[in-house]
DNA sequence: TAGTTATCATACCAAATGGTATATTAACCA
DNA sequence: TGGTTAATATACCATTTGGTATGATAACTA
């Protein structure tokens, strides 16, 4: 009774929250142009009306999922949880793993949802396009900060270039999902895996055990 | 006139691969949802009537583009060049290389046609998923064999897995468009070539001038 | 408490889309 | 040569789509 009443009452900033969760969900699964506004507003509680007053477009709704929803996931599940490891380069290959291993077997046939925005988006709205290079950016931006990182403490060979192997490493991140989207196969996800880690262990060495400062 | 006489003048096979010509292209630029059957005859000199002679559905176009358009040219891009080089492993680098090289500029913005139609369409349609994944299947089938020739050679480690490597090389090859795509930034080509060519070598080697048989 | 505004619902619409029905003409074959 | 079939054009349609106009109600403010 009272979770009913409540239900009327108005809380726009989950309202809106719930349309872009709601509307990430059936983009994610369908694609941007397969999903109508029917749809997502069918999926949650509302209707179109409350849909344009917080989006005045469908594009509108997309700017916002890209802005918010892709780059708080890329640096949730791909950048903080570097911080807890010593070694950065390790840290890339363990929350590799931990991130196949934690993927449910319905979400592998999904592939990256920021890869399928762009690949579907990029090359026909200008401002998708800035909107998810940029989330890409901060990915490889991000990324590479720890490996420079990692270059100064010794892990890394100091010929290597940091941006480089940032670009390389977030792309095989992402290139890993989206061949696993096409061959439907999670076995290809370690075999993909195995090969990342060989390639950062060939451009890693042992830090010398000099005393800092 | 005696050739716009013949433009009058019917010929089947050429009118189907016209259409199959335009479709790929617009599909290639804009998506296949966005893509709608009369831009597609638009760009041809036929009409709607034509289309539907030639393709029971939109979707079976699709499908005949994955089947013909798109296999070919894989095999046509990736695969029967390798042929040329008498170590695979270098024919895989050197062609990366050309393929950049030989990309138009305004190509970059558009990504790999597979990938794009895959990431559009593979989870929403399960006949599209599996014609995707063949020519997929297709494409690393075929690099694992020069791969495991060049282990057979003597230029790849003798603990390489041939199939594991093909599988990277192809993710790398498709990923990489991918990220160009989306960062609209060629520069970002060479760096991953950069990558990939160090990878391959950290697992080649100098075959040993062992005399034939 | 009255009135203004923000939040959401309902009913509707013009345009575009994939697809069909049908007409027309070229090609082939007996 | 006549007739059957294949190839292409034209006109049309039902449905879906993003979006709007407007109404209703909750929330806030003076």
């Amino acid at each position: 009774m009272t979770k009913l009443a409540q239900r009327k009452l108005r809380d726009p900033e989950r309202t809106r929250a719930s349309i872009l969760g709601a509307a990430f969900d059936e983009i994610y699964h369908r694609g941007f142009h397969d999903t109508s506004v029917n749809e997502i507003v069918g999926k949650t509680t509302l209707t179109k009306g409350a849909f344009f007053h917080y989006f005045s477009t469908k594009n509108d709704l997309g700017y916002a999922i890209a802005d918010e929803v892709l780059k708080e996931m890329v640096l949730e599940r791909w950048i903080r949880p570097l911080a807890a490891y010593k070694n950065p380069v390790q840290g890339i290959i363990s929350r590799f793993r931990k991130i196949i291993e934690s993927t449910p077997d319905e979400h592998m046939a999904l592939g990256c949802p920021l890869n399928n925005l762009t690949q579907e988006m990029s090359s026909v709205d200008p401002v998708f396009r800035e909107k998810l290079r940029a989330v890409m950016q901060l990915w490889i931006s991000e990324t590479e900060k720890y490996l420079t990182k990692a270059r100064e403490q010794g892990y890394l060979k100091p010929d290597v270039n940091p941006r480089q192997v940032a670009e390389f490493v977030v792309m095989v991140e992402e290139g890993a999902f989206a061949m696993v989207k096409n061959l439907r196969d999670k076995k290809v996800y370690w075999s993909l895996y195995e090969s990342l880690k060989r390639y950062l262990e060939s451009i890693s060495q042992k830090p010398t055990e000099q005393l800092s400062a």
